[in-house]
DNA sequence: ATGAAAGCGCTAACAT
DNA sequence: ATGTTAGCGCTTTCAT
């Protein structure tokens, strides 16, 4: 019943349809395609032929042929794993979906050099389109790629020093607003745990922050901000730092989930109270051992919205490159007990968390 | 700056580098190619021209003529949101990535036909692989693919019907040990939440669960097995009930992280003590507000032992197929306070889980 | 070291 | 309704 499945044997092609069907290469084609009108019953035996033979068409070279699209897009993206990127991938491939293209999702990689190769790489394979969740600061090096007739649209971060389409959430006004909730219930040192400010997303956010203390006529002390925090381990262990520091902060805003869940895991185990501000809500945040606020957004519209975007490109509308910015909101998440102090707060932590 | 980027003018070929170049089209095939030797000056004029009209080389015809590998692997693949399913994607992505290959990721569909046709699809697009995570339960339709020469490994479950390797999990020992654990701990009413018995993992894990009363001579009370929970909540729904009937199971054990969760949200609401045994671990589980148990194992691991099995394969490497099935093991995690009650109990759930 | 010719598998444009 | 010819963009083979 196996046949030799292992033979690197050369896969039926049309031709060798035509002569096993006794007909001519053309009209394999137009049964294969199943456009324009064929005799029924040539029609049937040259189905039989391609079934017999386990005939696939190959599709690159018809579109070698033929001119048309390879119905392809490709998505630059980071780590899966964490949910903020599976979410926009999944988005992503819903809508490519919908429109009978295939995805490639390919490594947006460190820097920009590689973020250009992986580019160029797509390029080649002639993709009708690109979505990019940059991680690189610079994008002029991709121009001459969309001038060649490649759709881009960035997701998450806008494009710098290129012309193109962008989706991307309302950070500043998101921080801003979390911030602002905790100034308002009196506290006025907060501790800030940010990734690299070499992130956009992250000055954005920093930027809100201070925002929230202008708006009050409030100083904003920057010897409070706490850089580079990455990891959620990073973020844990800084915590235990600046707790144990005099004038500890009354109060945390921490720039993405990452540093939120970090943080909130060592104010868990050593039972702090100290309200905590998150940017980014993020699975079973309502279970959390304590209450947070996450500044929430709807991370699947952004990966769904950037799709549609390039689809509308990839059919052809043309139209100034815009910049779709979306709304965040502040929800109450975690839970509260009488509980002041745990009982055995420290557990090991879910391993291969992001 | 910006010139024509939305003319679908064509993209230059090596016809078009040559004549710039005022050389042999094979001349630029040669130096695009970095392989033989060109005259440094030739070559630099070459390079120029294909810079200048911003040449890039058309992948497809050149598989296409050289009959070599696409360098594309296929993955059918669920829901990313699902971290069980992101998880596997990261390290099939990595994998490739380290190979030098793109990956196509393409949805599994909901039944045998849409798997077929999707793989159908790949294989047109001649991917030199398969990773597939099944949703059907009959794969023999996929058999002649691979005997067409497109090696497949199926990951999570067992191809049924067909010759192929796979790399799944250990349910039936994971479910044994973890029921073990709840009737070692005196417990005899033990409720099950499982998803549809359509999933052979599902059978799988139920089966353990099973095993582990033989084991101790007890017998097992198949009522209080609960189908068909395949979201959180649902699980949580069916937990109201369950809770509210008299000789209510006095432990829990949930088929996957999916109904564990959902289970969890409940006996948490109603200040709930029951142990919990779930099958897999997730993200966060350490932080949950109360104690549970999970079945955990290497996820990544899963993912990135069936891609370096494919590309053996493809590598063209022969030997029959194989079945590696990976360990699992118990995990406490979650939290534990002296509050026996929860003051505010009820959350919102966190929007867009699984 | 460079180039001309043929052809990968398919479809477009033309016959018939 | 069916077939023939040419050629998509590239690499191979074989000259030179």
């Amino acid at each position: 019943m196996v046949t030799d499945s292992h033979s690197p044997s050369r896969r039926p092609t049309m031709t060798d349809v035509a002569q096993r069907a006794g007909v001519s290469l053309k009209t394999v084609s137009r049964v294969v395609n199943g456009v324009q009108t064929v005799d029924p019953e040539m029609a049937g035996r040259v189905q039989e032929a391609a079934d017999e033979l386990g005939y696939r068409p190959n599709f690159a070279a018809a579109v070698l042929r033929s001119g048309a699209r390879t119905a392809t897009i490709g998505l630059l993206i980071k780590d899966l794993r964490n949910e903020f990127y599976a979410t926009i991938a999944a988005a992503v491939a819903d809508v490519a979906r919908a429109n009978g293209f295939q995805l490639i999702t390919s490594y947006s990689g460190e820097n920009a050099d590689d973020e250009l190769e992986a580019v160029q790489d797509l390029c080649r394979r002639r993709v009708d389109g690109l979505l990019i969740v940059p991680t690189s600061g610079d994008h002029a090096g991709l121009q001459k790629e969309r001038d060649l007739g490649t759709p881009m649209v960035f997701l998450d971060r806008r494009p710098e020093g290129l012309d193109a389409d962008a989706v991307v959430l309302d950070n500043f006004a998101g921080a801003r607003a979390g911030t602002g909730m905790l100034l308002d219930e009196g506290h006025t040192r907060i501790g800030i745990l940010i990734d690299t400010l070499r992130m956009p997303t992250m000055g954005e956010r920093l930027n809100g922050v201070r925002q929230a203390y202008t708006d009050r006529g409030l100083s904003f002390d920057e010897s409070l901000v706490v850089h580079n925090v990455a990891t959620p381990d990073k973020a844990a262990k800084r915590m235990e730092t600046i707790l144990a520091a005099e004038q500890a902060p009354t109060a945390f805003f921490c720039g993405n989930n990452r540093s939120g869940v970090g943080a909130l895991r060592t104010l868990w185990a050593h039972g702090r109270t100290e309200p905590l501000v998150c940017f980014d809500d993020f699975h079973l945040s309502d279970l959390m051992p304590r209450p947070v606020t996450v500044i929430g957004y709807d991370n699947y519209a952004l990966g769904a919205l950037g799709a549609e975007l390039l689809f509308r490109r990839i059919r052809g509308e043309d139209f100034e490159s815009q910049t779709v910015v979306l709304p965040t909101r502040l929800i109450r998440r975690g839970t509260t007990t009488d509980a002041p102090h745990p009982t055995s707060p420290v557990n090991q932590p879910t391993e291969g968390i992001q």
